[in-house]
DNA sequence: CATATATTTCGTTATATGACGAAATATAAA
DNA sequence: TTTATATTTCGTCATATAACGAAATATATG
């Protein structure tokens, strides 16, 4: 296993990082590729500090990395993990059919997709709009 | 999935009873078979209604079950869940080499073994010797 | 029946955690 | 440089959780 922690602690943090609904969220959210802190606040409908904390706790639990673009940060998941993808694999298996999952799905679609005006990220380097 | 939860909520009571460390040693414990609740608590070293409290939140999620012989509760792995399996198999593959986890494993060899006229369990029906 | 043993339930306490808003930081646009 | 946007950090508060001991419950033994 990776360095510094125990097994016990590094299990623990991937277990506790997985103990909460809207990390959860998070996680199935990432299955289709990155995405921006703004467009996962913008799903879970929580106060940017509060996402911001998530996904840090995901983060120091091995599940994602972020890679900072401009004025953005993007989040993925960490698949060349031993420890992510059983579980990521559990996750999808076990949720896929969540009606929250789905619904996020949906919604998530709309976001990446429409990404209207008063939307964060409006001016996304590849292919926004560029009008305020 | 099961009844009554949705699926979210069910992966939630999993991750949740996953995210303690010696919930995680119960689980790990119960890999050779099963266990009563006074061997568990020897090996973990805690309070017996703590060890009880452990116990029913990896019962209410689906890990274990317990099955009641004379005066005593053994707890056993529940293996044929479509949750569980997934999930023991990556945290044996995790945390089989963990020092804390190995140390449980040979001070459990040494309970099931000598188990003293002391210790719980010492006029099991089985196999203990009877005097007091 | 009385007693000992095994386990659970309950009440309490200390700590961990999730949520928010305000402030700090960083970067791009005007 | 000033302003707007994106994200994080920090402080606070309410709730959740893990630990214990005491008491309750159940079952076997004397």
């Amino acid at each position: 296993m990776t360095k510094y922690k125990t097994d016990m602690a590094a299990v623990l943090d991937i277990c506790k990082a997985l103990a909460d609904p809207n990390r959860l969220r998070i996680l199935m959210s990432l299955r289709d590729g990155e995405l921006c802190v703004c467009q996962i606040t913008e799903m879970l409908a929580l106060a940017p500090s509060t996402v911001s904390k998530h996904l840090l706790i995901l983060k120091q639990a091995g599940m994602v990395e972020s890679s900072k673009r401009g004025r953005w940060i993007y989040y993925t998941l960490l698949v060349d993990s031993t420890q992510t993808v059983p579980v990521m694999n559990w996750l999808k298996a076990s949720l896929t059919n969540d009606n929250v999952i789905k619904r996020d799905h949906v919604l998530l679609k709309k976001i990446l997709s429409e990404n209207p005006t008063e939307l964060c990220c409006q001016q996304r380097t590849t292919r926004g709009r560029e009008q305020l």
